[in-house]
DNA sequence: TGTTGGATCAACT
DNA sequence: GTTGATCCAACAC
């Protein structure tokens, strides 16, 4: 040990095929890579926000199963993006084993590598702020609907354990939905700045 | 076939 | 704090 070459780690299917709420946690502080014909994008991940079953009714999957939800269905480890408000699309890692649905969105990131791309995809974002934001991030990034569905412990699109440490996580309710308003299933890095509506930081837990 | 509203963002007042 | 942009899945008829 002592010699600080960071070592990148693939994370692995089991990773995938837990308990969503704790994967959204773990995901806190991993990289996500986009290798785009050998273009890098690489991000770590601030801030995501849980969606769990079809008992969950802000979740996509509460209105059972249909063709825009299925990947949800499947074992974890694979991307569900959908697009929304006629210009966004929202990047989510399915989680748990197959015939339960869940994921987690990802809604903030930093930009490690590839930022020159990233303002070539999105040469209007203010302060280099690419990435605070779930419709901005897939924006950066260049995720679209023909990357739903992939298999994210392939060689496209994946994610990373760098050992960056995430000190403190930060627990609130969800951002942007109508319904079960009251669970508590967004989580971000308290020590990133980077963490998208800067407000409702409320109460730590 | 038609209506409605959404896991967003930026530009307003 | 409010609103417009702009698509499409879900549901009503």
């Amino acid at each position: 040990m002592s010699s600080g070459v960071i070592i990148h780690k693939k994370l692995d299917r089991d990773f995938y095929l837990r308990p969503t709420l704790e994967v959204a946690q773990d995901l806190l502080g991993k990289y996500l890579v986009y290798n785009n014909n050998g273009q890098i994008i690489s991000v770590r991940l601030v801030e995501v926000e849980a969606y769990i079953g079809e008992d969950d009714p802000a979740c996509h999957a509460a209105v059972g199963r249909t063709a825009r939800n299925e990947i949800m269905y499947g074992p974890g480890g694979f991307s569900y993006i959908y697009f929304i408000y006629g210009m966004y699309f929202c990047f989510n890692i399915v989680t748990e084993s197959a015939g339960y649905p869940a994921a987690v969105l990802i809604r903030g990131a930093e930009p490690i590598e590839g930022i020159e791309i990233m303002r070539e995809n999105y040469p209007d974002a203010k302060n280099g702020r690419y990435t605070d934001g779930p419709g901005k991030l897939c924006k950066a990034l260049g995720l679209n609907r023909e990357k739903n569905g992939l298999d994210l412990t392939g060689n496209s699109l994946y994610l990373e354990n760098r050992e960056y440490k995430v000190n403190r996580i930060k627990k609130t309710t969800r951002i942007g939905i109508k319904k079960a308003t009251k669970r508590k299933w967004r989580f971000f890095d308290a020590d990133s700045g980077l963490v998208s509506v800067s407000k409702k930081i409320s109460l730590d837990n």
